[in-house]
DNA sequence: GTGTGACTTGGAGTCCGTA
DNA sequence: GTACGGACTCCAAGTCACA
């Protein structure tokens, strides 16, 4: 599985766990609703900026995002 | 300082550590020299896909090396 | 509330060279 | 071995209409 495929996994993932719609983490990262969908469907390859911006708004840290990614591309 | 310049910095200084050149890095993550120097000097903003890129030729979790970042921003 | 296609703009990443 | 520049390709960033 690609990196971002698995990125968007654990993004979607976490926004669900803190019950967030696209729409409010769209608005509050400052990102277009639409993009964070292509993101979540691995659709599109995120840059560190993004990232940082993304889990800002996510009680998480972006290495914690990250090493969730380096954790399931093992599987 | 923005993100970008303080994952150069970093990226640099763990590449010294391992004491491998731009060149030889760029040659085994099969992207650029010239994309390295680049990176270190703040100019660029790496996708999470170089950043596992990189990493990868480092001997360093792509997490660990974004957790540095993270640590010098707050500074 | 989300997925998708189509689109424009900016920047990721490459290749050439010079110093 | 590295910094830097121009010119290039390709894709991420960002937006829209519609389903």
């Amino acid at each position: 599985m690609s990196i971002e495929v698995i990125f968007g996994q654990q993004l979607r993932k976490i926004r669900e766990e803190r019950k967030l719609s696209q729409e409010e983490l769209a608005f509050r990262s400052k990102l277009d609703r639409t993009y964070i969908s292509l993101l979540e469907r691995g659709k599109r390859r995120p840059t560190l900026n993004t990232i940082f911006a993304l889990t800002a708004q996510l009680d998480i840290a972006p290495s914690e995002l990250v090493r969730m990614v380096e954790k399931n591309l093992d599987i």
